[in-house]
DNA sequence: GTATTGACTTCAT
DNA sequence: AATGAAGCCAATA
């Protein structure tokens, strides 16, 4: 049998699917919530780990300071740059503004990430 | 065992 | 604003 992913990248997975619509996380947020505090690097890894099938919301994810995590110009950050902004984000100059659409986590989905 | 790599972050120029 | 070094840590070689 080829590698399973990891229980550390599954729980990855788990808390990207807990960013809402609209919203978007740093690298370093989701390896935070995931427990996994100074696990950005793996945050990425791990979503590019990620098959298709599950739907993923990889392009939700962002570097600390709002930008892309790929080269501007790149089909990557082209891609991702149309599916945020089917969400009604906004993409200017490779960048979001964290300030209007940075998540905050809150209490009822801090819970449903606990539940399982 | 050590060395390198990577969808990162922070601090210093 | 842009660039680079250092820190970081799991996965790979």
């Amino acid at each position: 049998m080829p590698n399973q992913p990891s229980e550390k990248v599954k729980q990855i997975w788990k808390t990207v699917q807990a960013v809402p619509f609209g919203k978007v996380a740093s690298y370093g947020q989701i390896a935070d919530l995931a427990g996994l505090p100074g696990r950005a690097r793996l945050v990425g890894k791990s979503l590019g780990l990620a098959p298709h099938s599950m739907q993923l919301p990889w392009y939700r994810i962002l570097r600390s300071c709002g930008q892309l995590a790929f080269e501007k110009g790149s089909a990557q950050a082209k891609k991702q740059k149309r599916l945020l902004q089917q969400e009604e984000v906004v993409v200017f100059n490779n960048r979001v503004k964290l300030k209007d659409f940075g998540w905050q986590p809150d209490l009822a989905e801090m819970l449903m990430k606990l539940e399982y």
